[in-house]
DNA sequence: GTAGCCTTGATG
DNA sequence: CATCAAGGCTAC
């Protein structure tokens, strides 16, 4: 059925993902920001061995980032007081009624580690000095209270924190999926080309590991499609909370990708989009 | 809302 | 000078 999901999960504890990661991704030869290389094996590793300790993946989870709603901005903020009430209120609402949407890929994806456990998440060398195009951050008042919500609020929570982390913290919450790695850090001197002919330098076997479509070049830490590029750019951005109609399992492809956000942001978050980060 | 193209501006 | 990616713009 959800072959996305066993694929996950099968592929969890490819340990030595850092040294194929390490060989291939480095990017920017060119000019560029591109730092995403190094970062991203950490996360990686670190994400590696938590799953290998429990199967639920972020269960013991104990290198979650303070979530804030705010976002992508969160500078070591005062908000390691809320932030435990909001994990709380959180785990408690996923263990009333979330047994509706149990385990796929948004559930592991989005369960929360309770409590941003004291300094123990390390890696992910977590502040980053943005070179260019600093974090537009806003107003910090906004509370998001997760008393008495909907199934499909949780959704929105669920995902709004998926959002914080990958964004905040830049790590993607798993990427182990192999397809979308192999895809996504393969090659890269395909695409030294000029911007006025980029759509047709690339290979068709560079495919965006979202939606299929071809790639642009690298877009928030891998390479996507332009479309995949601006969806995630507006979601982040705007804020934007979808929802899915369905089960949270909507096939992501070229000509579907409209029709479930979503997923389709779901799917940006797993194979490891992210807003920046520093070498 | 989507996505292709363009501008910006950092980097080398 | 060049390339690159983020973000802006805008037709659809
Ligand atoms: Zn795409
Ligand atoms: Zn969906």
């Amino acid at each position: 059925m959800d072959h996305q999901n066993s694929a996950v999960f099968m592929s969890l504890n490819m340990s030595q993902y850092s040294m194929m990661n390490d060989s291939t991704s480095p990017p920017p030869h060119g000019g560029g920001v591109g730092g995403v290389a190094g970062n991203t094996a950490t996360q990686l590793l670190s994400l590696t061995s938590q799953n290998s300790n429990g199967s639920n993946g972020l269960s013991g989870a104990n290198a979650m980032p303070p979530p804030q709603y705010t976002g992508y901005n969160m500078t070591t903020s005062g908000v390691s007081g809320s932030l435990g009430a909001i994990a709380g209120h959180l785990n408690n609402n996923n263990n009333n009624n979330s047994s509706s949407i149990n385990n796929n890929t948004a559930n592991s994806l989005t369960s929360q580690s309770p409590i941003p456990s004291h300094n123990n998440n390390n890696n992910t060398t977590n502040n980053n000095n943005n070179h260019h195009h600093q974090n537009q951050n806003s107003g910090s008042g906004v509370s998001l209270n997760l008393l008495g919500t909907t199934q499909q609020q949780q959704q929105q929570q669920q995902q709004q924190q998926s959002l914080q982390q990958a964004a905040a913290n830049n790590y993607s919450l798993y990427n182990f999926d192999s397809p979308y790695m192999f895809s996504a850090g393969g090659y890269h001197e395909n695409i030294s080309q000029t911007q006025s002919n980029y759509l047709a330098a690339i290979p068709p076997s560079e495919l965006c590991p979202v939606c299929g479509d071809k790639v642009s070049g690298y877009h928030y830490g891998l390479l996507t499609c332009e479309s995949c590029k601006g969806f995630f750019k507006r979601t982040v951005q705007n804020k934007k909370v979808y929802t899915c109609v369905a089960e949270r399992q909507c096939h992501i492809d070229k000509t579907q990708r409209k029709r479930c956000p979503y997923c389709r942001f779901q799917k940006c978050l797993e194979v490891g989009m992210k807003l920046e980060e520093d070498t």
